[in-house]
DNA sequence: TAACTTCTAGTTTTT
DNA sequence: CTAGAAGTTA
């Protein structure tokens, strides 16, 4: 059945059946369909699992993974489970202790960047680093940027420091190093050579970036026979998880993992089962590779693929739009989601004024939901293409007293009096971080001013070593001020030894002065609370899982075989389901990082220091709040709702303007919609606005295209006729006052309002253009002033003209809304 | 050094 | 419009 063996080399027992009927006797496998039978019970070999939206992704991963253990196809020790976020991480592992009893120790279950760093940690000396080397989020290395550009007198203005740091982020995803990035004039030459200093930078502080993370693992895979071998023998089993979403190197790094490459030809030695989406793939703008998925079904010769495509989320209507509309992309793998719930209520669309009226209208449809029909209040979402529509929403939550919770905001370790906490314990560790030094030097402030930086600044350079080195030859007052800030650093240092790690932290807050400088700032009570809260976040990480339960990297010896032989301890042990579960805490009792060399262990403030890095927690508080959920659709992606009302469905916004001129852009415009759809269980609303305030000026959109590809029968337009008047209402009179043009006739401008503003299922009148437009004439807009007509587009109240005003541009304006007059 | 003013740009974002 | 950054002044 299989070409190769790709067990070749594995003991014989980790082989399951190729064939066979699984035992369906086993209650894990209780309750699964067919396709995720077939996806749990894969026999050894390479297989894609497309996984539909709410198709039992997660849960027919972690079944897969206990059917193994269970069935003894595989040691804990012998699986790796990778996926991007941490949540889905953890989520993971507590299912799959729901499922077993045996403690999940000893499986590599983690992020990308989680699992690159245990790597880097295990083998720092293959891979270069210091054993405590300290991880820079985005914001350290945007000021690490910033630090080397100054330094080296880069114009800020010809090369931006954002700019610089997504060009390094892209060259590392790629896997390129400076010396791989092609050069064709001067200015990415010069791109190349900031790179360069960059690295050395880096390399001489002690510190890696999040890209860094990725690609030094990889090349320590790559350049080294021994580990990367015994990883491969190790990990019998990988399984990835929305593998849509990998960008080159972390596909790169996978192949390391999983096999060598030999003449050109790639052999994988253990089982890989690549599980993704390819419909909800958004995040290409960031380097995901969609194409990873085709290149995985050639490269590992994969020869089975399952589609998972019984939805158990949503109801009928909601299920056929996300399918139609994604059915209007080329270049799919093709899957359509069924499910066996009824109809349900149809998809509503709404066609609001402006977008106060829009979010007015959420806030009443969303009270009527809570209160008539039960709803809860998280039960509730609010989903939107980007991130500025959230504040009209918010405020008419907030004027309607209904409680709300927006997602994305700052991080708990993004917040700048935790990262100068976390900057003084970076400190601790490594003396010579100078992103942490420069962030800390004067703060709370201690007179040391930025011309003193500047001159220890030159100093260190001079020297060759790290701004803490350099204090000394800082002469006069600044000198004395550094002096004492390195001193204090350095005692503080003295003092904490042998402290625990909840000590280490109080008596930093104590000894800098942090606590004390928020005391009399004005803001500072909430400031104070969220160090305490550092505090109360420490304890809670050095006693319960994380760290102290991870799996021990095993050593090995100089020639690269394990110094401890992993433990082919009889997997079944232990793992009746129907064994009582020990609920015994999980003690610290094994340091979850170890020297694969020394069998040093990390220092439980580095272990924390990492942990803050790679996981910047939870965004804002009163999570557990039943509160209406306000996200960026992105942001939705992973979650469910009940009810889901996705706003400003408009050109320009969704699809946005910046991704709808090219094919691959509006492409993943859509998947994104797509996403958006299938988060909803029972109800789904949507609405669009036919004005809104956006960069301070009223923009007047027309409905999204989308809307045309979705299916009329699962939708229903609820706009009402006597919608649109009131103070929201843009008026339709022209500029002289709403007698003039149209006149205040026997029809009222009740009737004629109600007919320009509800948005029927459309074509019913198609009357012959009624704005007398045409390109050439010269019109006169409110706003604007006078300009000249450039084109027409579209009948009825999708007709817009394309206007050219001396003073602010050539516009699209929606004829349905704007106020146009022909000027004679 | 800190408070004040002016300027500018403005999708999506995890690690 | 409005947040963040850069520039300016006491």
């Amino acid at each position: 059945m299989f070409p190769q063996d790709p067990f070749s080399g594995a003991p014989d027992a980790l082989v399951p059946p190729h064939s066979g009927a699984p035992s369906a006797a086993s209650p894990l496998l209780a309750h699964l369909n067919d396709e995720q039978l077939a996806a749990v019970t894969l026999p050894a070999g390479h297989a894609l699992i497309l996984a539909g939206a709410g198709s039992g992704k997660t849960r027919v991963l972690t079944t897969r993974i206990a059917w193994l253990l269970q069935n003894g196809y595989a040691t804990p020790g012998g699986i790796l489970a990778v996926t991007f976020t941490n949540k889905a991480a953890k989520e993971m592992v507590a299912r799959l202790s729901a499922m077993l009893p045996v403690n999940v120790r000893g499986m590599w279950i983690g992020t990308f960047h989680g699992l690159c760093n245990r790597l880097l940690r295990a083998h720092h000396k293959a891979a270069g680093l210091p054993q405590s080397f300290q991880i820079l989020d985005t914001q350290d290395q945007l000021s690490a940027i910033k630090r080397l550009c100054k330094q080296h007198n880069v114009d800020e203005e010809r090369f931006p420091p954002k700019q610089l740091s997504y060009f390094i982020a892209s060259c590392k995803e790629e896997g390129m190093r400076p010396g791989d990035v092609p050069t064709h004039d001067s200015d990415s030459r010069k791109k190349v050579e900031i790179y360069q200093l960059y690295e050395e930078q880096c390399q001489r502080e002690g510190v890696v970036d999040f890209g860094e993370l990725m690609l030094r693992s990889y090349e320590l895979l790559r350049d080294n026979d021994p580990i990367r071998e015994h990883y491969q023998r190790r990990f019998q089993h990988i399984l990835v998880d929305e593998f849509q979403d990998t960008n080159k190197l972390q596909y790169a790094w996978l192949k390391q993992l999983a096999g060598n490459d030999v003449g050109g030809r790639y052999e994988a030695r253990g089982s890989v089962i690549a599980v993704g989406d390819d419909d909800q793939s958004i995040y290409a703008f960031r380097g995901a590779r969609v194409g990873n998925m085709t290149d995985f079904v050639r490269e590992f010769d994969v020869q089975r693929q399952i589609k998972l495509e019984q939805n158990y989320r949503s109801y009928s209507n909601i299920l056929d739009s996300a399918n139609h509309l994604i059915s209007h992309n080329s270049r799919r793998l093709g899957k359509n989601l069924r499910t066996t719930q009824g109809a349900g209520e149809p998809v509503r669309v709404y066609e609001a004024s402006s977008d106060l009226a829009e979010a007015q209208w959420m806030v009443d449809e969303i009270k009527q939901l809570v209160r008539n029909d039960g709803f809860e209040r998280k039960e509730i979402a609010v989903l939107y293409r980007s991130n500025a529509q959230s504040r009209v929403i918010e405020s008419a939550l907030f004027n309607a007293s209904v409680p709300y919770r927006v997602y994305g905001g700052l991080r708990f370790f993004e917040r700048a009096e935790i990262k100068h906490a976390l900057a003084y314990l970076r400190l601790l560790e490594n003396p010579h971080d100078d992103t942490s030094f420069t962030r800390v030097v004067n703060f709370p402030p201690r007179g040391i001013g930025a011309r003193s930086i500047e001159v220890l600044q030159d100093a260190a350079r001079a020297a060759g070593c790290s701004l803490h080195d350099a204090v000394s030859a800082v002469p006069g007052k600044a000198g004395a001020n550094l002096g004492a800030f390195v001193a204090m650093v350095d005692v503080l240092r003295e003092q904490t030894q042998g402290l625990n790690l909840r000590g280490i932290i109080e008596q930093m807050l104590e000894s800098t002065g942090l606590v004390e400088h928020f005391r009399t700032e004005k803001e500072g009570a909430d400031r104070i609370e969220n160090l305490q809260e550092l505090v109360n976040a420490a304890e809670s990480f050095v006693t319960q899982e994380g760290f102290g339960r991870d799996a021990v990297a095993l050593p090995l010896d100089e020639h690269g075989t394990p110094l401890i032989q992993s433990v082919q301890s009889p997997v079944s042990q232990g793992l009746d389901p129907n064994a009582p579960v020990l609920d015994e805490p999980l003690k610290p009792a094994v340091p979850g990082i170890v020297d694969a060399d020394t069998g040093e262990t990390l220092s439980p403030l580095a272990a924390f220091l990492t942990h803050a890095a790679l996981e910047a927690g939870d965004n804002q508080a009163q999570a557990g709040q039943d509160a209406v959920q306000l996200m960026t659709v992105h942001a939705s992606k992973g979650l469910e709702f009940d009810c889901v009302f996705i706003g400003g469905m408009e050109e320009g916004l969704f699809p946005h303007e910046n991704s709808a001129s090219d094919r691959d852009g509006l492409e993943e415009e859509r998947r994104l919609m797509y996403v958006a759809i299938t988060r909803a269980r029972k109800r789904l609303y949507l609405s669009h606005s036919q004005t809104r305030m956006l960069h301070g000026q009223t923009r007047y959109n027309i409905k999204s295209r989308f809307f045309d590809e979705l299916p009329e029968a699962a939708l229903k337009w609820i706009t009402p006729k006597q919608q649109g008047f009131g103070s929201y209402a843009p008026s339709f009179a022209t500029h002289s006052g709403a007698g003039s043009a149209y006149g205040s006739s026997a029809r009222g401008q009740f009737g004629f309002k109600s007919e320009t503003f509800a948005s029927p299922p459309v074509p019913a009148q198609k009357a012959a253009p009624s704005h007398g437009l045409r390109a050439g004439i010269a019109v006169f807009h409110t706003k604007f002033g006078e300009g000249k007509v450039l084109a027409i587009e579209g009948t009825g109240d999708d007709a817009r003209a394309q206007v050219n005003f001396p003073r602010h541009g050539t516009k699209w304006l929606a004829l349905s809304v704007a106020k146009l007059t022909v000027v004679e």
